[in-house]
DNA sequence: CTTGGTCTAGAAACCGGTTACTAGAGATCA
DNA sequence: TGATCTCTAGTAACCGGTTTCTAGACCAAG
């Protein structure tokens, strides 16, 4: 049904070895020849079988993507570059979702490998045990905003640098005159938000009093942990993400807290919505694209079996908007110490 | 290096094609044998090469996915529905995004049916031709709210029943009082828009004078778009979907407009961001996951075999928030045809 | 004119599974 | 007891490519 290369090699009066060369054109075969074949091909409309070449080539030409959650934003845009990316060199890209469960990362993490050449761990959050087992197998892995393990020194890391702009956004909040900020803490197993809460207690060298609550990254989970946050009375609250900072926005409104007049709100990573909420919030922006991006390149390389590929730690910037003002206390003229009273 | 079944049969003193059977479970091998295979397998962590499996049985146990846009929250419930049904039936699935340009469309359907045995195309806005050739690969296509076309009747059509909805949306909106409504409209070739604007239309019947504004399906075109729709002075505007409603919310709030006091706003998805706006968002929900199962059941079936597979119209409903509320003219009792002056 | 090197292209082995075909053992029946 | 049938498990032919090995043609040098 399909046409095969005997097929075209029979048309062409050629043998399959001659039709396999001239199309991967890895071995000279006279001009005259190689044009027939290629018209021959072309006439027929024959199309390689790409398992047939995956199996004789020993590679599939294809590489997982492991996410927490496709469903969050922040993820897409670094997954599309990533698979735009992979797409130019003639890669195709698979993906898997954890679902934010940890122990789903193991066995799927296993399955994308036998389909595939390498694997793009993004935000993982699973165990040392579980990654030493896929770096086992012996191809490629790239891990993605993942904290550096000595331990297991065997796949590269391409991560953003949260330490350095959150400490410059609390930074920013003390100087307003903030002096009690909570944390909404991600994922406990998440590298970026404990990375994220080093950077928040360092606030306490410029006198302000931090605490950290548990929350997520989900809007469900900013939402939910609104108020637990708010009986801490912050003048300012820092959430790990966006999302958890959406969520966080929509229970103040509900509770008649207005922000910035009566609260400090941050988000993190910058996706498209956060420049659209109201008041548009102040976050950090993430190279979102860039990390995708960054991500391939490694594995790229690492697939053309390069030795040393070296990772990276790329920038991120903090983006002031409208979430954040001084706080209340400060425009009454008084003591910048007694901070806004809740409901 | 890896372990294939030759060596488990040596290991196990049969032939491979008894490791296959047994494995496979297609055919009767005898209970000790069985379990001697099973138990050298299993020891020697012997796992199946996909590819080679995928070239003997001329399946790969891969479906294709094609959306336009990736990063657009609406297609990520569906995706990941359809990803873990998929999952569930061993199946693994890749996806391409044609960055919402249907010239991109062809090629990248192509590739994926390259690699699978099937292909869901999700709210293609891809030309008959190009359909047609897609089709022409002989291999299950299903189609995610897309036109059902009678002059290619090889796909089927899972789709979301947009006009009801938005229909009685409209009707809403006139029995509140709103006599000058604009729709928003989306990508000029998605089959999506012209049903729901086709359903705004209707709204004429109630009295209400109606008019459409280009715009588009993302945050920024709903922005963009904002200030010509305001031009025509309408009472109420509604979105193609809550992407293009949030852009044109946040520039209401950059002009001083306020929803829906000055405005009401209508968006239609319901993606998860909707609720979290401020004001939040009257739309209609779409069953995002269920689309994407039942896209999933319907591949399902075709790659069985079955001939006559049936398509979906699966309904949606109308979620009142509080983007909407009677206009102004109606709080202030006077005539209920002037509507609100803008800036 | 012979010899050795280079280059092209075909034959055939391979990648790692699946499965049609077949042989042999044991059961059933006349 | 012999013929036939059933059932298991091995042999070998695939699936559709790639690539090693090799033969033959051609060229230049001795």
């Amino acid at each position: 049904m399909r046409v095969t290369i005997r097929q075209v090699a029979a048309a062409a009066g050629v043998s399959t070895a001659t039709v396999s060369r001239v199309l991967a054109g890895t071995q000279a075969v006279s001009p005259e020849l190689a044009e027939r074949v290629r018209q021959t091909a072309a006439s027929l409309g024959y199309r390689p079988n790409v398992l047939a070449q995956g199996l004789a080539r020993g590679r599939s030409g294809v590489v997982g993507v492991l996410v927490p959650n496709l469903a969050n934003p922040y993820f897409n845009d670094t997954i599309k570059a990533l698979m735009h990316s992979a797409e130019r060199d003639g890669y195709r890209v698979i993906v898997a979702d954890s679902d934010e469960r940890r122990e789903n990362e193991l066995p799927l993490g296993e399955s994308l490998l036998r389909w595939s050449d390498g694997l793009v761990l993004v935000a993982s959050r699973a165990a040392p045990t579980a990654l030493r087992r896929l770096v086992g197998a012996h191809k490629p892995v790239v891990a993605v905003n993942h904290k550096p393990k000595p331990e297991i020194d065997e796949f590269v890391h391409i991560s953003v640098n949260a330490y350095t702009p959150m400490r410059e956004l609390c930074r920013h909040l003390v100087r307003e005159g903030h002096r009690r900020i909570v944390y909404l803490s991600g994922p406990r197993t998440s590298w970026q938000s404990q990375e994220r809460w080093r950077a928040v207690r360092s606030a306490r060298r410029w006198g302000a009093s931090v605490s950290s609550v548990p929350c997520g990254g989900t809007i469900e989970e900013g939402y939910a942990a609104a108020e637990g946050a708010l009986g801490e009375e912050p003048s300012a609250v820092m959430a790990f993400n966006d999302l958890a900072a959406f969520g966080f926005l929509s229970r103040c409104g509900e509770l008649g807290l207005r922000v910035p007049e009566d609260l400090s709100l941050t988000g993190f990573d910058d996706i498209p919505f956060a420049q659209f909420t109201s008041p548009p919030l102040t976050t950090v922006r993430s190279p979102l694209a860039d990390v995708g991006v960054a991500a391939w390149q490694a594995m790229r390389r690492l697939l053309d079996g390069e030795r040393r590929v070296l990772g990276m730690m790329l920038p991120s910037e903090m983006v002031i908007r409208s979430s954040t003002a001084p706080p209340r206390s400060m425009l009454g003229g008084s003591e910048p110490d007694k901070t806004t009273p809740t409901t």
